[in-house]
DNA sequence: AAAATATTTTAGTTTCGCCTAAATTTTAAT
DNA sequence: ATTAAAATTTAGGCGAAACTAAAATATTTT
């Protein structure tokens, strides 16, 4: 499947604004593409005719499988270009993205894998951020647990410390899963338990104890 | 002035067939671009309001000397990514010509600048296609004089061996000039003239002394 | 010189990706 | 719990770049 430089900006863009936030809305993504709600729209039913995304109208959109893939080989084709930029063009590192926002549209993956071995395989672009391999694996970023989060502090869930049911039914119950955004609002001297606020949801308390047990990532 | 990958594309097939036929037309470009003609009347009408080409509905189209400085931009862009896809990422000489025509609409000046130094300047593709500088300067292709092309060879008019007036006077009555698409239909042993055929136009003889001074490229 | 044929243009549609204005739905505030 | 405000979608349009079918113009043939 071959897609159109709008459909892959759309699709850079969602997964960009997904680090940050479960759900992207159509407002931050009309922002960050520097377009208006409605064209956003337009593309959001395209993109989920395509099944690159899950779309509930109102209620935002998430990558699907598909989509993540996409998203992730867009990234490493802009990276490795911005790379090769810097180290073989000597571009300064800041000048570089918006050619590669021009590079990362071509579409051959031979030439991707051709150029990421000339490179030596790097592992992170010139602004230090991971280079994914043909697979989409990426060294993930620095996350922290829950407990260590400051207040006030946006961030989201990016994975659990434990794989138990207990904890994992604890977490849908709460309508926390991976990718969700949070906050702290208030911290409880007296047990370490923390006062948390969900897009749309009331303030909800989490036990230290889970709080230690949730890796999140901030914004 | 910033142009779509279409526009280029006419650009460079224009380009491409004007040096085998001054006035191109509606149907070879058609042919060339893999597209219906009255597509191309639509996109003629278009590059001709930009000052690209002039076009006389119905009698085909020339470039003016902006397209022909795009024209030459184009191609040196898509040669320098030929020749970089096979010295650098080791592509194997046919394979990389798709991959330079997505290549060679990354619109960044400096990025061509940058990539011609650190390929050394080369000075031809690696189809031995000579690569233009940033001036459009373009080392010219084998020219032969019109006394030494083969009958049945269809060639195109390059230049002329004598600048004089008498000359230029000459072949502007007989219509011919650089661009020019001929071909010899038989050559006389008695006084080595030649009888020429142009495009929608009868047969025309030709002196050998005027045969000599003509150079043509063959096709 | 007229008729036949080939070429080119015009007219009317389509899809993509965007727009504005108006209607709808959700969220926040009283 | 209504109401006000904000976010989102729908409706209708536009320009680019393609298409088909029909009309216009050139060229070739007789």
């Amino acid at each position: 499947m071959n897609f159109s430089t709008a459909e892959e900006n759309y699709i850079k863009a969602i997964w960009r604004l997904q680090q940050s936030d479960a759900n992207v809305t159509t407002n931050e993504l009309a922002a960050e593409l520097q377009t208006k709600p409605a064209s956003v729209t337009d593309m959001l039913k395209r993109l989920s005719e395509k099944k690159l995304l899950h779309y509930a109208p109102y209620y935002g959109v998430t990558l699907t499988p598909e989509g993540k893939k996409l998203a992730l080989n867009i990234i490493r084709k802009h990276r490795l270009w911005e790379f090769f930029l810097v180290e073989k063009l000597q571009f300064n590192w800041d000048a570089v993205h918006d050619i590669a926002e021009e590079l990362e549209h071509v579409s051959s993956p031979e030439l991707i894998e051709r150029l990421d071995a000339f490179l030596g395989f790097p592992k992170a672009d010139p602004h230090g951020d991971p280079i994914p391999d043909s697979k989409g694996r990426m060294t993930s970023t620095n996350n922290i647990s829950l407990q260590q989060l400051p207040e006030s502090q946006p961030a989201i869930v990016t994975g659990v410390g434990d794989q138990s049911s207990s904890l994992l039914e604890l977490l849908r119950q709460k309508n926390i899963g991976i990718g969700t955004k949070l906050e702290i609002k208030q911290r409880h001297n007296f047990d370490g338990s923390v006062e948390i606020k969900l897009r749309n949801q009331p303030l909800i308390n989490l036990s230290e104890q889970l709080a230690k047990n949730i890796f999140v990532k901030t914004l």
